[in-house]
DNA sequence: CATGAATGAGAGTTCATTCAT
DNA sequence: GATGAATGAACTCTCATTCAT
């Protein structure tokens, strides 16, 4: 039996270190440059071996996506214990975009990219988006019921929040500020600030 | 005479066409993973031919970008009538919703899509979007002006405002509404609410 | 009759300006680099007219190829009034480096490069050649005759002078005495040091 | 271990292999017209095993040449122990005539061949081919010291000999002296004889 | 279990050449 | 007579993936 376990836990600890590499290179280089053979040279194993844990490509990036989500799940949970709903809401945005900062191929990977998984995959994967959309919703609908925020349904204002969140970050990562000649926003000043003003005009 | 103009038109024509395959292309897989192959099959051509109308895969992108960028422009022409700014902004608002709906895939080219932004191409290509930002930026200085909305910096209300706007679209065209679960999403109509909802909370 | 004229008249002067624009792109860049469309670009018309006009490629190079024996025997007229034979010998072989050098593409197509021609070509083409080898020839004869150089068979004579020059120049044309750090050959001056010394040697 | 042993045999004649079929190929050619396709048709394997084996089509290049300068190092090393050095350079020469027949693709790739010196092999690639030059020009100085060769400078003297084996041997590979009808070739006869002719001279 | 070896498919690009007009 | 348009075949090189050992 020991053997037996032993065995099992050498499988699962070569699989996360498969996956550490690639989580690895992937946040350096991105989806397309990160190869399978990238990922064999940098644990020194063979191209072939990791065939052996994973059954494609995708599939270790199916588990980095997850992981991703992971991730952000636990920056949001600190937010919890705030107890008034609109600073919540706030802190909320900050945090998302803190999230998409330091984790940029993270973020890319959950909310930019096309996805290149199969269908399958589908529908565990948003297990975490939903949890955190669903997050969202609460918070919201506390802001409504204690008349913090304009009046309007609890889900197009869900949709607003997290639509703006994701337009200020997606347009940084993706470079389009820099393009119109945005200046400040190497340091992503500015994505704070209209946090901010986003905000103090919910809260009107 | 007459023959010459057909040749032209001939020539224009299978430009087009090459353009119309990339733009679909480039939209359903991403821009490193179409290839001038594939448009080639696409259109039924040699991939030797694409090079008669264009030097290089670049090039192309460059041109389906600047179409893009001239399709919005001219959608924003009429809204240069409307002589209320708050009123201006909102049709602004929705005029860049509309042109996403119906042009999803140029707009995923000009505003989502990571590709490799040559740089002598650079400056002019942006030449469009910085026109159209700066329109932006003088119908939300108009409205500070006469302050008909909450006041705070240009540069960060303008950010704001398109960041919400490109927000709303992307998470639509990429379908991450749809994986949320948020359901009359088909439609756009939760588009238009958002935007609505947006666009009060701005005027407070 | 007077029109057939000046359309042959016409033809040929086609001809001879498609192969100077040949010649020319051929000396700077080498046969290899120096494509169709190159040649139709340079003379203003296109690709498909030369087709009018040769065959193909090779066709074109077969006609620089003979120019350049034309070339080579011209610069070999002067010599036939010098008397001497040793003399007539020395500068022989001086004016074969100074061809060579002058005119590196041209020695190289003639002499060094695997002839990429059919064999139809191959006995017409080398009349001319055969024309300088017999110059050396009897010019040897000469010297053997009047007991100036070391006595021996001509052939074996006439092969070691030809390979002496041919081995002096195609070793300075492909660079190996570059490679080989033999400095003042830049200037080819060692070649002509090379020469004078095995003239010396060859006269006793 | 036997197991190591044998794989690593199979790798080595596996390059073996590639090696000898790029010399055929590159010598049949040249250096351009042979791709790695070809390489990869000619010994039955795919394009990409090449590159299992070779970084890059230069590298095959490069390893043939050096190939070629250690197996003409090899040849003269016998001729150390000959201690007169006007004999030794007459077996010199010889040996070098022997080596270009014996090895008429070597010998183009090495002497005559154009193909790009890739920057960084350049170095190293030729201390073979200086080495093999160093020992001339010893040879050359002893038979000057010992007043065995007509005097002159060491440098020129050593350049005339190489020129004239070179132009013997490089004549007969490209077939040259066979265009000029120049009989009794083929069995390599007349290349012994004027080199025997050139010696006397030297020697004179 | 791990891998060395191999490969088919594909990338962007260029070229000599052909043919209908 | 001249050409615009087109193409097949070729190029070097990379990749995800497979399979016998």
């Amino acid at each position: 039996m020991a053997i037996k376990d032993r065995k099992e836990r050498d499988k699962l600890d070569r699989q996360k270190l498969i996956i550490a590499s690639a989580t690895k290179l992937f946040l350096e280089q991105g989806y397309d440059k990160t190869s399978i053979r990238n990922i064999a040279d940098d644990i020194e194993y063979s191209p072939a071996t990791i065939y052996l844990y994973f059954k494609e490509k995708d599939e270790i990036f199916f588990i980095i996506h997850e992981q991703g989500f992971a991730l952000l799940h636990q920056e949001f949970q600190p937010l919890l214990e705030i107890a008034d709903p609109l600073e919540r809401l706030h802190a909320l945005g900050n945090t998302y975009i803190n999230f998409a900062l330091n984790n940029p191929d993270y973020y890319d990977l959950m909310f930019i990219m096309r996805a290149p998984l199969g269908q399958i995959a589908c529908h565990d994967k948003w297990d975490a988006g939903d949890h955190a959309f669903q997050f969202l919703l609460n918070t919201v609908q506390e802001c409504l019921d204690q008349k913090l925020i304009v009046p309007g349904d609890v889900n197009v204002i869900a949709v607003t929040v997290w639509s703006f969140a994701h337009g200020l970050v997606s347009l940084h990562i993706r470079e389009r500020f820099k393009s119109m000649g945005i200046g400040s926003d190497a340091d992503g000043e500015i994505l704070k600030h209209a946090m901010n003003y986003f905000i103090k005009n919910l809260a009107h």
